[in-house]
DNA sequence: CGCGAGCTTGATGCCGATCAATGCATGTGG
DNA sequence: CCACATGCATTGATCGGCATCAAGCTCGCG
């Protein structure tokens, strides 16, 4: 398997100190891993945990910007990514498209091309990000002797596809406010769950982008943003987000008319 | 396991010749189902439909209006339709709620219970209906002895994210009229699949259920019901449709302008 | 036959899209 | 180091598509 964004890895990168060749080289323990507790593994038992190992075999780079996967590609991977942040989007046959949903560290990318053998969306990093390449066919033999990773896997194929039915639920039936609300408050519980701050974050993806995934236009979004700061809810700068007001964030959630 | 759904079964149905408590018994044999071509075993060999046979122990019969499972319930088995009709729909905290899917016979219900081992939605009959239980466990236990089975889960559990971005898409980007062509085009291609016309149809949902799935009201379903008549591209006699137009529909699902 | 659920159609209003201008931060080449 | 370009964000003015509210209509069913 070749593995392209190698290449692309410029030399003014913080990890260039590792020699390019290396990074290939560059074998990746769940076991030791510091994400094993929202990643794949979650639950497996150290035995369990020493086959995904031998399963799990390269990282591979991806520089802001670049896919790591592209819409038509023919699939033999997923990824589960190791930093970074990452958009999936669909397009129509017309050029329109879709975020379909922002992916962070310990979560898992390229479900999407079981069904066809294909890839049907794409997946771009939007910071330099690294992944953790799990060749498919070697998952699924491995799933076939430990049962506690197929019910692992099962488990997180349902949970895209309950997440799924949420943003369904939130481009149907809300307003911009609660949609924005809604993605603010997802955003926050991922971030805490992984051990930054519930309450200042630095949001890694354009107005434009966000727009997307909620339906808007991206200067509603902006003018949501605005409007939650007069309220006293966000401080907003630029990127830059702090919360001020959970409580009025969940509120807006939670009741349909205010 | 309970099968309280046969408790309904009312006298006047139908198949009410047969005492209800054979029902239960009945077996159903997929490998002589005639849905075999869509639903789970396709591409099975005929050892491993054999295996299947095994599994699919019993059917459950839903009177229209009822739900086959409903958000919270314990879950132990996924669903495929063998007759009938459903819907599955999610809820707000607020009450407020969204269609997220329509089951036509060979579809499968209940991945979102995998998650959770609790059902993340309502999956409601929309004509009186049956169903085939195949329990999970026993299911996974399977797909660890037989690839091929295995391979073909993964599938349609992948097949059911890539339709959820399809329809994010759709919810996100498309303007009522190009949601309710899609909507239509979409319909018209499985009930093909199934044998049936491509050109006339019977709707089994009110204009509110596909209001819900499409993120429109149900005013709007209508109207642009209403238009496509009007148009020439429809014909629309209460539930009952005919498609005079086909080229039309399918332009304005690839067109954005016009 | 009359009730009621579901459907159609009209009138009006609002939310978010669109169009347009300006502001702000970062980066690049002179 | 400044001038300028570029990409992204903010804000305002206006417009339009769909929601909302409100009548009637249709058809199946008790």
């Amino acid at each position: 398997m070749t593995m392209p964004a190698l290449r692309e890895v410029p030399s003014t990168l913080k990890v260039s100190a590792i020699p390019l060749v290396k990074i290939e080289s560059l074998k990746v323990a769940c076991s030791s891993c510091n994400l094993r507790e929202l990643c794949l593994p979650v639950g497996l038992s150290v035995s369990d945990l020493e086959q995904l190992d031998k399963l799990v075999g390269t990282r591979r780079q991806v520089l802001r910007g670049n896919a790591l996967f592209r819409s038509g590609d023919s699939f033999h991977a997923l990824y589960a990514v190791r930093t970074g942040f990452f958009k999936t989007r669909v397009s129509s046959e017309d050029g329109r498209d879709q975020v379909t949903g922002f992916q962070m560290a310990g979560e898992l990318l390229g479900l999407d091309g079981i069904s066809t053998d294909r890839h049907s969306c794409d997946a771009v990093a939007l910071e330099d990000s690294q992944v953790c390449v799990i060749p498919y066919e070697q998952l699924e033999s491995l799933t076939r002797e430990f049962s506690e990773l197929q019910r692992q896997f099962h488990k997180i194929m349902s949970r895209e596809i309950v997440r799924d039915h949420g943003v369904m639920l939130l481009l149907g039936s809300m307003r911009a406010e609660e949609r924005l609300a809604a993605f603010l408050l997802n955003l926050t519980q991922r971030l805490q769950a992984r051990g930054f701050s519930a309450a200042a974050l630095v949001l890694r993806m354009t107005r434009e982008e966000i727009g997307s995934y909620l339906g808007l236009k991206l200067e509603t979004v902006s003018r949501t943003f605005s409007k939650f700061q007069d309220d006293g809810i966000l401080e907003v700068k630029q990127r830059h987000l702090r919360i001020l007001d959970l409580p009025s964030l969940q509120r807006l959630v939670n009741n349909s008319n205010c």
